[in-house]
DNA sequence: CTCTGTAGGTCAAAGAAAGTCAGAAATGAC
DNA sequence: GTCATTTCTGACTTTCTTTGACCTACAGAG
């Protein structure tokens, strides 16, 4: 079996049912498997990534670490589809408006994070010189980091 | 668990409901912790800061001390001042974490709220040909933004 | 007023730990 | 066997923490 699996499920067996979060040190994990610290991104970057489900974040320097979220799927299966399916790489503010107001009507997010979430899309807030193409582009990423953001909210 | 932490922990520890201040002498706490007096100063640069929310004060001689005040401020006072003064033109990722995390600590917004700002003005959500600069802009206008719309939601 | 001891401030350098990226090596499809 | 994709490594970078040497300010004694 390939290195990269074996780092793989030792790190979702870490994450049960009960723990949907795991605090690990890069190094000990690369000295456990006797790897290069840095195929534990690797590992990361291709299977712990937000299109997988999961969140990561880490810290460095003394006492730094690396903590990896499971998004719990149950609740927020159709959040799952919108962030994977549904928007692509690009979608512009109308776009955006229709959708955040399909998902509070159908009660996947709250009117204060609807606005929230519109208001961090609007013309006004990106009114940067800046093509709108690439707006569209960041549009599109922003609103699929914060979908996975609430999707690992409802999770928990 | 490092240092730093540790003695965040301690001075807030000190810092309760009824007592929004503390005086400590530099030498002492670093004596206690066994520590250089410098980390003293570190710890405080780096989690007492203004962003923080925390205003420090002192007095070097005879008699020395060192003063922190955590600032008591209302939640639209506080508002007001982070999109009209704070925030000005460009606001690193970093700041706005900082920012974020300082608004939830005070309780103007909320766990989910402070999650989805945070995963808006992300690196990985504006991860776009675009130069630094430009994201930083663009982040400051996206924090204003989001917060006068939370303003707006408090009823101000 | 000056001297001296006390106490805090600054800054650069060392140490600790994670991130990045180009390229080598292995694997798989044809 | 060749080519493309995936996996893996190592050198270099960035970020955060900790320490130590040196600097500055204040108070009290003389």
């Amino acid at each position: 079996m390939r290195l990269s699996d074996t780092i793989e499920n030792f790190i979702k067996a870490l994450l049960t049912d009960e723990s949907t979060e795991v605090e690990l040190k890069r190094n000990e994990l690369a000295e456990y498997f006797g790897c290069a610290p840095s195929q534990i991104n690797y590992v990361l970057a291709t299977r712990f990534s937000p299109d997988h489900g999961y969140l990561t974040e880490s810290r460095r320097g003394g006492g730094g670490y690396i903590r990896i979220v499971r998004v719990v799927e149950s609740g927020s299966q159709r959040l799952m589809y919108l962030v994977n399916e549904r928007i692509g790489d690009t979608l512009s503010e109308e776009e955006c408006v229709r959708l955040i107001g399909q998902m509070k009507e159908q009660g996947l997010v709250s009117q204060g994070e609807a606005s929230l979430m519109a208001s961090s899309v609007s013309a006004r807030a990106m009114a940067v010189p800046v093509p709108e193409a690439i707006k569209n582009a960041m549009r599109a990423r922003m609103m699929k980091s914060m979908l996975m953001t609430i999707a690992a909210r409802n999770g928990n």
